[in-house]
DNA sequence: GCCCACAATGAAATCGTTTTCATTGAGACT
DNA sequence: AGTCTCAATGAAAACGATTTCATTGTGGGC
């Protein structure tokens, strides 16, 4: 019922014009100090708000900020939003987040529905940056984004360096004395991120002189983990000793199908994930992995996205950001088992 | 650079004036079925959208539902996020969510924002919907709400029944044979629905005709199990055989202290959660836990707000509405431990 | 053939800011 | 004292849609 008080209701009270309210607001220091603090005193005892529609409508900036990511049930991706949106609400800006599912056409259609609510600017987490249909778009429509997580020489990107980060696992576990690593990921198809990794994968395997194994590529959403379990049923001798996951989720799940085959881990079997997601660290055996920075990783996207919508760096070249990983040396690696231990255990 | 079009451009391609435009997108049937295709052409080819903070300005309306949760990490509040980010998504709304941290003054600057940002209305997840100072301002300027996961007859609520779910469990630990059970919560100060399971767990107890035994209750951020611990080491005798966990977070703590303190699950100790969250699945042992529609609380949440918005119910009693939960008989509870087998287990 | 109702459309006001441009007045400098 | 600058403010024009209130034309009823 209330109506909001408006800026003219404002400058009447205060005996000035809406320009000099408004003024108070966006050019504190054009007006001067007595009759702004005057205003401001006024404007809170009403509670006066501008108006955002009004507001965006003139100045054509809506201090929205677009995200889409692939889901919020990852804790990866939510603890990235919440770093989007904390750097957002520092700026000013709000923040308005789709999910995509993973699937592509989905996405066009969020990138979409994101522009028609006329957001500022995007932070997106992409299947698959070199087709993505809904970028044209945006850049049709000039509006500026940057890419979480994705790896493209073209766009602004703010991520990790996948590669490397499993180089370095693969060298941890072969210092470890494990010969026989996998490497279980979902589809490649489906994700760059996968894709990075797994290449990952295999240079580290042929650092260290080792021979990679077959990719286990497991269809993440039917979570079917068959192809893992008849490879670990394999006699000792023959299956992997070390098991490198492309995800986190993906590394409960292996723990599970282990545990399922009869595998201890570390004992018999070291497992390793990717992602750092925090609820890794309550469980026993607690989940060894890479941590990826998600929260800083949202919060460097955004505030690159904010230099860009604000024009101090609009034509700036695209660049790609990478931060560094962690690394939580958890429960689930050891020592490869010896044909002795191992079998004592293993038989029953 | 390239300027979006707008409804006049539409119009003049059109040949027709700007409100007819206009009323093909909002009042089809008042349009000449041939010149409304026209214009639709027309629109398409140009890609047009009409313009989000024009319309806002002069409909007075964002279509954009703001969304307080205390924090993405928890699954919980992610998957009821999804379902109104979906729901409102559906109905052409779009969603602005923030954190508050389970933190009463970020609350209310939580809603403020909101505020400012000019949402038609939102959907909260609140500490304490009695004392909660940021909704005087809702109601002071006739924004409406909907809260989720709280219980306040002067509210509209949507959550779930969980009083009456802790008694079905204490139901189903005492037909297993448990007699000693006990409770592990966040502080019941910081929530209500901790405080409602709390109760769920002492009216079960008192109809079971068991004795309550003491709340262990835990800072949830410090996340300091000493008491669990401790507890847990006492003597077979005196120790419970059966906890219950006021989420589902804590009971994964709950598991790797019991693990910490030589006990089994669930051989030497059952485990019950609350929450449901997907990662429980995915575990070894599996965790039993009673399931929330998170999904469906958001969505359901996010219909009611809209119907409020829209004015259909806008004098409508404020009601609550629980939602029905499920339980998944994971692998974290059994029979309590014999005197027996228990020592025979528990010594070494 | 005349009038009326109604369907289809247009002109113009409006939503509440921001911003440009003009105006005023006060001090500074010659 | 006369001009010049600059700071402080105001008047008014956008921004792009929606909506009210005309206006037009068309067919139906008599």
């Amino acid at each position: 019922m209330n109506k909001p008080v408006s800026i003219l209701q404002i400058a009447q009270a205060a005996g000035v014009s809406a320009a000099t309210v408004s003024r108070v607001f966006n050019q504190p220091d054009k007006v001067r100090a007595d009759t702004r603090e005057m205003i401001i005193a006024l404007a809170n005892q009403h509670d006066y708000q501008p108006n955002s529609a009004a507001s965006a409508l003139r100045t054509q900036r809506s201090k929205i900020i677009g995200v889409m990511l692939p889901t919020f049930g990852n804790p990866v991706f939510a603890e990235c939003l919440e770093g989007i949106a904390s750097q957002a609400a520092e700026q000013g800006f709000g923040v308005m987040p789709v999910t995509s599912d993973y699937d592509s056409e989905r996405e066009t259609k969020a990138i979409n529905r994101l522009l028609a609510k006329g957001v500022d600017g995007m932070v997106l987490v992409l299947r698959d940056p070199t087709k993505a249909p809904g970028l044209s778009q945006l850049q049709k429509q000039s509006v500026p984004f940057v890419l979480a997580y994705n790896q493209h020489p073209k766009y602004h990107c703010v991520g990790v360096d996948g590669h490397s980060e499993v180089v370095r696992v693969v060298e941890r576990l072969r210092a470890l004395g494990h010969r026989k690593i996998a490497m279980i990921s979902g589809q490649l198809s489906a994700s760059d991120r996968a894709r990075q990794r797994y290449q990952g994968y295999l240079s580290g395997m042929q650092s260290a002189n080792l021979k990679p194994l077959a990719l286990i590529e497991v269809d993440f959403i039917a979570s079917d983990m068959l192809a893992l379990a008849s490879l670990l049923k394999q006699s000792a001798t023959k299956r992997p000793t070390a098991l490198i996951c492309s995800n986190d989720l993906l590394a409960f799940r292996s723990l599970r199908t282990a545990t399922q085959c009869g595998l201890s881990v570390p004992d018999s079997l070291s497992v390793v994930g990717f992602d750092g997601i925090k609820i890794g660290q309550e469980l026993s055996p607690m989940l060894t992995t890479v941590i990826q920075p998600n929260h800083d990783i949202g919060q460097w996207a955004t505030t690159l996205l904010i230099q860009r919508i604000s024009g101090h760096a609009r034509t700036q070249k695209p660049a790609t950001h990478n931060l560094e990983c962690g690394f939580r040396l958890g429960e689930t690696i050891g020592s490869p088992p010896t044909n002795r231990s191992h079998l004592a255990r293993d038989v029953f």
